[in-house]
DNA sequence: TACGATTGTTAGTCTCACAAAACATTCTAG
DNA sequence: CTAGAATGTTTTGTGAGACTAACAATCGTA
């Protein structure tokens, strides 16, 4: 359901007429399973949909979308910026993952990411190691004499 | 259906006999559920379940939990020791993501786990600033008078 | 303005995953 | 060895979410 309302918010902040035919591609569903999921969220309040018509959210609805939107945000930025993901995967995955992380979680992959961020210039450089060793497979400084120790959390 | 296989795995791991009632406990459903996830799984060829007897595993099927059982350990640990989460929240989430994660995504979780854990000491400086960034909610060396620069990404 | 194309809806069905209740088997302790 | 107790299964029902086919409304254009 919050996929629908994702929906709803993105195509009109494209200035796309909101239709039941542009949810069901942005979705890749069939219509029927559109009008079912708008019936059910215009019985929840988030919302307004008139047969034949325009779909326009709620103050709610717009809410809850707003909300949708940056949990699918912060997991879609983590896997580009930091784990270097290409957009198309990444765009995917945050879109399932946004359902299965749990808000605690959620805030620490946003503080991840805003720690990345705040790094002074254009990337903290243990990041730029890390992309180099997924693309040449090179573990920076290894000390391959030494056999690994392992480390203890907090 | 993944999760039942990675039950009866996990069951089996702890020396418990592995029982329609164990696994229901385990995985916080009621046993019919578990019967008819058995009936599927057996169908399958991934596991053996006679009636009223013991559960276990096929090749195949021990092949699919040990896979399903890597794809939860890369995520919880990644959870735990990088994102910094309790280990109970890490537990929980990683089973949800595992389900939502694909293979390329999370190679990358699992490349960005042996770069931290590649690192020659305890722990890389950069992840102990982040983990006291969390915790007290300081930015280190952050620079407030130059404006933030758009990282690009490779 | 009226017909065909497009878009939208309804009705009916499917699968999946779960649960409650009733029934069946096995275990265990007298 | 037998009566509960514990465990397991079947049946039946629910709800979410999707699909197809058939029907309905709206739009665009000749």
């Amino acid at each position: 359901m919050e996929d629908y309302l994702e929906a709803v918010a993105m195509l009109r902040s494209r200035g796309k007429a909101v239709r039941v035919k542009e949810i069901s591609q942005a979705l890749g569903v069939k219509m029927p399973s559109v009008t079912a999921a708008l019936r059910k969220l215009s019985e929840e309040g988030l919302v307004e949909h008139e047969r034949y018509g325009r779909v326009k959210l709620t103050t709610a609805g717009d809410k809850t979308a707003r909300n949708v939107f940056h949990r699918h945000e912060v997991l879609r930025r983590f896997l580009t910026d930091v784990l270097d993901i290409d957009p198309a995967t990444a765009r995917e995955d945050a879109c399932r993952m946004e359902h299965s992380v749990s808000p605690a979680t959620l805030e620490r992959f946003s503080k991840f990411l805003a720690f990345v961020e705040a790094c002074p210039e254009d990337m903290p450089p243990w990041l730029g190691n890390y992309q180099r060793y997924v693309q040449y497979g090179e573990l920076p400084r290894a000390r391959p004499l030494k056999p690994k120790s392992r480390r203890r959390q907090r």
